[in-house]
DNA sequence: TATTGTTATACTCTATAACTATA
DNA sequence: TATAGTTATAGAGTATAACAATA
């Protein structure tokens, strides 16, 4: 058994002995390896393999928004309609939402969370507390706030584009 | 032919109608959506499929680090040492590096860019320069470089726990 | 004609284990 | 025994085209 526990996960981040030239003044650079942190610490947090940031957000917003359509979840979390459809299927094959018909529009589906659905995504707001807070203690004094309203600014104004 | 151009690129952007109830504060979401953006902010600006982020990022930083070993340019970008051997591959193809081999260890590659691959990278840097310029509009005075700062501290931070 | 949910497909990305050759 | 590059493979994510039912 040679085991070889190589092939470490990616952990990311540039090493000390390696100049990154430019890269750190890249905002997507920058996005990418934080967003690759995030990812992992939610995972960990999270300790579900089946539920991901997509399934967390999905949930969410059908909590908020009772009734509504597949197609309007797609475009809130930047997923086409195509490949909800699995994710869709997985949160209701789990017992966490169930799909009605919508009586306006024959061809649309209204999605409503079941009890069960609900808390989980109160236990899963409760995690998601925990992490954030800890990743604003590294963001110093009113630094969460600021850097969600630059990533707000970021995305409306390149939506626009 | 039917066409039905649909399936759109997963355009990403809560919509007005929609309530995204907590998602807005959740930093993980909210980077996901501006990584999201920002890559096709990028690929719209370079113009060409076959050079994507990460080519962008290996192409730095073998620039600035000349004889560096792909172990090193895995794990400054977070990619695995598996997942750089195609991605060095095509780039070798395309005449842009050269794979020598390292005096001091035998196992190990030294990197080098190619006249090519240094005259793709200065133009990668013009391409960039002006996005990422247009981005920080968005940001308003400052915002990119209170941006680029959060997102150390963020990376720093959590790259620890 | 256009849209909703869906299927199918292809390609990229990511993760993991294991091999070889060097050390 | 440990590491560097590689191979292979499986799974997730993403992009695109097309279809039936409905509007």
């Amino acid at each position: 058994m040679t085991e070889d526990r190589q092939s470490k996960p990616a952990a990311a981040g540039p090493l000390p002995e390696i100049n990154t030239g430019a890269l750190p003044k890249v905002i997507g650079y920058m996005l990418r390896l934080s967003q690759l942190l995030v990812y992992q610490a939610f995972q960990r947090a999270v300790n579900d393999e089946t539920i991901r940031p997509p399934q967390f957000s999905i949930l969410e917003i059908i909590s908020c928004n009772p009734g509504v359509r597949p197609s309007d979840v797609a475009a809130s979390i930047g997923v086409s309609r195509a490949n909800l459809v699995p994710l869709l299927a997985e949160l209701e094959k789990s017992g966490f939402l169930v799909r009605g018909s919508d009586r306006k529009d024959g061809r649309a589906q209204a999605l409503h969370l079941t009890p069960a659905g609900e808390a989980q995504l109160t236990r899963l707001h409760e995690v998601v507390a925990r992490l954030e807070d800890r990743l604003a203690e590294y963001l110093g004094p009113g630094g969460r706030e600021t850097l969600l309203r630059l990533l707000h600014d970021l995305n409306t104004g390149a939506a626009k584009a």
